[in-house]
DNA sequence: TGGATAGTGTTGACATTGTCAACATTGCTG
DNA sequence: CAGCAATGTTGACAATGTCAACACTATCCA
């Protein structure tokens, strides 16, 4: 590869497009992102990414799981230097996990919206969300033995809990709450909730 | 209008688009309802819409709005029969909600995800929205004065529930769920969670 | 009654988009 | 250095949303 501004290649184009995607996303909406608008940011022609995606399905699949792998290392950095922190990691995590939904609205709406990425089971997008639960049920397995919450199916436990971050980010996303309502309160409060919900010792 | 089956009006164009649209969604997804399509399957030409919805963004948005009208309906019905049923009533309505987005998964998707709506605030959409929620926030409201749970601000007590059902919802519709989970041991884990952690009195 | 007029539906046209095929350029490997 | 694989470009095409110009119909008023 050639070094001066010139080159036809372009160098490292995948790793290009994934990050310019993901930017377009936030700024301006997945409906943004068309292979020519993308190709023209990267001075690349309209068709150069069919050389490292099959189709603009597949990059989004990428960019998406690209996302799960971002918020997987957010909320493992959580409480990381205070390990042992006790039941309050499990809130701390609750609330960056809403964190990074606000702050990559763009972003975290793909990841979820399947309505963008035609069918066929994207096993890169599937096996990205998963390690990001096999790390949220690790955690209240942890919690569970040291007895501070509930015996129950962790991955039910899990689950329920993913389900409610992901329900106020999404709400809070869509701007269906009211301005009235305060945003950090409402997120203090679901995380509250849900702790008081399935603490042990009733 | 005439009543022959040869018709040069149609009759009832808009609420045939409502509802077609509405089928095409559930059917195959929101991307498979164009206007050349939804145009074929009644019979009219490609242009016909815009008579009824100023462009295909509008027709959606009105597609959600009746959505969020539909599930207010069954949200209310549920308990109608057996009214001051106590606690056990939110947990019926949160399971009915849940229920409610699996049975209508392209319709309910819609309804959350504004991608496939093209900005400007949609008025009709968010009416229909809060609609839904004045009627959530004015049960909890309810349930607080009889005493049988916690004395928060019942706005965001009512956000905190919709947004855990909402993503339990979400999770299920973007199979998002390991299949070994039983989704309704989750759907009613997530209620009971819920009511635990709303409950008055620890 | 009959004709104006607004409402509703149609066709033609155009720009935008995703995608493929054919071709061009570059880097690497024997 | 020859050749081959990787990467990038342009031309072309079908599908789509949308607008303008035109056609048909219902309704209301003289």
């Amino acid at each position: 590869m050639t070094l001066d501004g010139s080159a036809y290649h372009h160098g490292d184009l995948r790793a290009a497009l994934l990050t310019e995607a993901a930017a377009m996303i936030d700024e301006e909406g997945t409906s943004s992102v068309t292979m020519r608008a993308i190709g023209r940011r990267l001075g690349v022609s309209r068709s150069a990414p069919y050389r490292h995606f099959a189709d603009k399905s597949a990059l989004l699949v990428a960019v998406a799981a690209a996302g799960f792998d971002r918020l997987r290392d957010r909320l493992e950095a959580v409480g990381a230097g205070d390990p042992g922190a006790g039941i309050e990691r499990l809130r701390q995590i609750g609330e960056e996990y809403v964190r990074f939904a606000l702050e990559n609205p763009g972003h975290y709406r793909l990841m979820y919206g399947k309505e963008a990425i035609t069918r066929k089971d994207q096993p890169e997008l599937r096996e990205a969300a998963n390690a990001l639960f096999d790390e949220l049920v690790r955690i209240f397995r942890t919690h569970q033995q040291s007895g501070s919450i509930k015996r129950q199916d962790p991955q039910v436990q899990a689950y329920v809990a993913w389900g409610a971050v992901h329900g106020v980010a999404s709400l809070l996303l869509e701007e269906q709450i009211l301005t009235a309502v305060d945003a950090d309160g409402l997120i203090r409060q679901t995380t509250a909730t849900l702790l008081d919900g399935v603490r042990a010792g009733r």
